[in-house]
DNA sequence: GAAAAAACCTAGGGCTATTAGGAATGTTAT
DNA sequence: ATAACATTCCTAATAGCCCTAGGTTTTTTC
């Protein structure tokens, strides 16, 4: 028979997408083997095992993430990029919900510092901060508002906690410009 | 030998404690079952299985968690319920890492639905809005607000998310104070 | 085309969840 | 007190997953 041609890439990216279709915590090696064709003691010869491969998905998860964020507040200011941030924030969460809680695994300090991913999103983050001009340390504090709210509101979304009969989009705008005047008005806080 | 008397409740509770003290997602009914000298088969009596016995930690961490806010917004209105609540909220969930994780556990609609815990909780949060006065559908973009925010932030702590050289507490101090002053100046944004 | 490297396989061990059925311990009724 | 019963806890066994060890086969390299 054939070989199938398995890269350490490829497996990971496969295991991404896998993760977005059966939820991250499903993820199995079994099931990323067969989907494959192989078994799985078969891939092992590319990753060092379970623990290996949730770390590469999350990492992956970093990096594309914070392309998409990069790039949605590359070129704009204020509150335009406040909202272009948040909304692909929000987007990447729910559009790839296996990822975005791959973000959350505990990927050891070694390879996460090894890896750009996590601190380009925070620079993204400080970058639209540039357009309120607030000076250390409201600047920190002010990112670790806006990716409180962000993550909160992505993170019960995806857990189903908003119940209400109320359109979800308008309370995401709603804390967006929220948040927008809270900036903006940051020195009466 | 004698009967060790286990219960539905002392399993639940137990757990929730095991949670606590290795993380919820490491909770098994083999650990469970060794805590108290028991083989795991034996568990079996007491609850329907793993998924069972994590459903209910994670509406036994719902009620616990109500109790707790309950009591902190008692008497209280304006800006002091608000930090009452948000300094309950996130005491709970640094102080009880096992049971916060498992409030994110995937409960049956039904049986969250039979469970008092979550609306509780939500309860909460609308009572401490009304020393500011909104009406709907704005209290509930207000609620989802808040509960977006403490979450996130208590969320990202747990996970390691903010390395930033800056003082945790103070911001979530400035956390809080950004919602008091968002949730005064509400007609604004 | 032969040697070396790499991909994939089978076999098997350990851990976990789960089921089936048996033995031991309480409890209730007479 | 003792017989009948109910319940707790057990052993045994299956299945699925992660992982290791060592063998085969394909691909590459010279």
């Amino acid at each position: 028979m054939p070989r199938v041609g398995l890269t350490r890439d490829t497996l990971v990216s496969a295991a991404a997408d896998l993760a977005d279709e059966i939820g991250f915590d499903h993820l199995t090696l079994a099931v990323l083997a067969e989907r494959f064709g192989v078994r799985d003691a078969s891939l092992y010869t590319h990753v060092r095992g379970l623990t290996d491969l949730l770390e590469s998905v999350a990492l992956l998860a970093h990096d594309e993430w914070a392309d998409t964020l990069g790039r949605a507040v590359a070129g704009r200011s204020g509150h335009a990029a406040l909202t272009a941030f948040a909304d692909a924030y929000r987007a990447f969460a729910t559009g790839n919900p296996g990822r975005y809680a791959a973000t959350r695994y505990p990927v050891s300090p070694e390879r996460l510092a090894a890896s750009t991913g996590v601190t380009r999103i925070i620079e993204a983050c400080y970058a639209l901060l540039r357009g309120y001009d607030l000076v250390e340390p409201d600047a920190t504090d002010a990112v670790r508002l806006l990716r409180s709210t962000f993550h909160g509101f992505s993170d019960l979304e995806a857990v189903g906690g908003f119940t209400a009969d109320r359109d979800l989009d308008a309370s995401w705008q709603r804390a967006v410009n929220a948040l927008h005047h809270t900036l903006t008005n940051w020195s009466q806080i």
